[in-house]
DNA sequence: AATGAATGAGGATTCATTCAT
DNA sequence: TATGAATGAATCCTCATTCAT
């Protein structure tokens, strides 16, 4: 038969790649980043300890990847927030988009954190949000600065160290941290 | 040399346990929990591994050691709050104590989220604060329930995400999250 | 496209070959036999793994083709002293293309000799060369008699072993040890 | 018990290095550096693969410990020539030592060659010899300047050319390379 | 004929824990 | 009580070789 086409290799390449980080995910969630073995997740996935060594050169180059495609999901909850700015109804739906992740990917937030806190894993992940931050934090600066809030960047810090926090804790102890009873409080304290 | 008392024993014992978990403290901070290895903390603390075991059974049996530890330095935060209560003073000046703390027991708090993450020693903490919640969160139910808010609990939750999440932003990018410029902001909004 | 004729796939395949052999010792000369991969044979030879596996049908093999091939360049040198004998003017233009060999093909000598002191391959250069040292060393020893020298075998293996030192170290240490320097000695005792 | 003295940890260390490196000689001799597992060696030595590593850092740093402890021993066989200058006698018994150590250390020169012949280790063994040889060749250089010879730094480079040569092709070939036969024209020739 | 994805056995290395002294 | 040598299971990673296309 005649070799694949460099567009059929791609495809395959794009999808493997997805399969195992789907797989490294799921591992690294349930047992960490470094309690998680290769071997865990070649078997999660159904791909060979050596074919996951053909797209990630070492075990952190997987957690980079995972970390760069999870930062592109997490992205797209923002939608057009960074362009168009924010309201208090597209802050509203942001908040329930967010505490909805928090509930269903709790396998990313417990290895961003996880990376976070490790020095090495860190520079990778400080490497790729470097500068961004400014960019990131616009929208909310704006917002409360129409708001006529007196400290819109602390707001804007504030804030963000709300959700992280109700994150940490919920991921922790969900049952002590219901994300619905904390809605109310979230809304009238921030939006 | 005459042979030491039981009490003289006792007290060699305490300091040379006190003289591990610092140094454990110190290794791990710099290279998060499973990263460190228990030679790394013999050879920190001066004290071999062979002794080590003795003190401590296993390497999960001397993080354990390590959080109850500083678990009983930040009671002393607290001080007398949870027998008598908050007042709007008292609640400044924990916040002030606990950013202090932020600033210089980093080496705690990275290791306490870590801890928090992996899930073996999570259980430890757990099982180790297992029921101490409603206790510890009671001054700050009553104190919001004083204050007539509609939702103390919700409101007590929302406080202490407020701290978590900005110790961990502060942790890992500590010029971007300045506590001094934060305080204002959340003197105003939690007391 | 016109089918190939058998002798344009034939000749097509021959070009293949030294295409892959080049490469090979391109990259074990710069690796070391053992430390040296397929994967980087493929690469540098632009042609595919998959592809080098149907001309070749393991390492090993491809070494034996190495060598083989290799051989035969040797022998173009030796040109035709095995028929006609060896005279001292044949005697000192071999040395002077041995001494160029030396320095032009150093890929193939170190090959050479690492191949030599690995139990595996050694085998099968053995193989190739039993039975042949007696053919080989016939100008050598016919040289040495009608010299008149007491002991024609021994000085045959002796200029052989001055040859392959003077090898060993030249490729070691190139500055330490110039061909040009040695030539008139070399020319005097064994000539 | 009391722990053992500094005295008796060093006396045990130095045993189980020199136990160490003597396995690894065996395994490295027979199998060929590359070839040769971590494994072999620790069952051949009847050490743990860990202790091993206690001791020597990485595989190449054995290598490197084993060519260090090997050359004390070559330096043993040169006695106070160095000191005292070569003789003829001296320089005949020279000869007859280095023979049998071609015959008895096979194990070591054929790693020696090997890896001479590696990149990587090649510079350990560069670094430990570099500036020495100067050093070294003083006797050679001085005898065959007493002797009156044009060229002593000529004959020196082709004395060990030869000695070289010869042990490459014992070692390949033993029974084609009689050391005994080729004695009286080495003897003849460089002394 | 040609490609490179895929496999998996094998090898180097680490480290919690034990044990002789 | 105190030491650090010793163990070996567990882990990351490599690479010759195969195979679907």
């Amino acid at each position: 038969m005649s070799p694949r086409t460099p567009q059929q290799l791609e495809l395959l390449r794009q999808e493997r790649k997805a399969q195992i980080i789907e797989a490294a995910l799921e591992v690294m969630a349930a047992e960490g980043y470094a309690h998680a073995t290769m071997s865990q997740v070649a078997r999660t996935s159904g791909i060979s300890k050596g074919l996951i060594y053909n797209y990630f050169e070492s075990k952190e180059n997987l957690v980079e990847g995972i970390l760069l495609f999870s930062l592109e999901e997490l992205k797209k909850i923002l939608g057009d927030i960074p362009e168009t700015g924010l309201t208090p109804e597209k802050y509203i739906a942001l908040i329930d988009k967010t505490f909805a992740m928090y509930r269903d990917k709790q396998v990313f937030w417990r290895m961003y954190i996880a990376v976070m806190l490790q020095e090495e894993p860190k520079r990778i992940v400080l490497r790729m949000l470097k500068g961004q931050e400014a960019h990131y934090f616009r929208p909310w600066v704006d917002y409360y600065t129409q708001k006529g809030h007196p400290d819109p960047m602390g707001m804007t810090l504030f804030a963000h160290a709300v959700f992280d926090g109700i994150m940490l804790n919920h991921l922790n102890q969900p049952e002590l941290f219901p994300l619905e009873s904390l809605r109310p409080l979230v809304v009238q304290i921030l939006v």
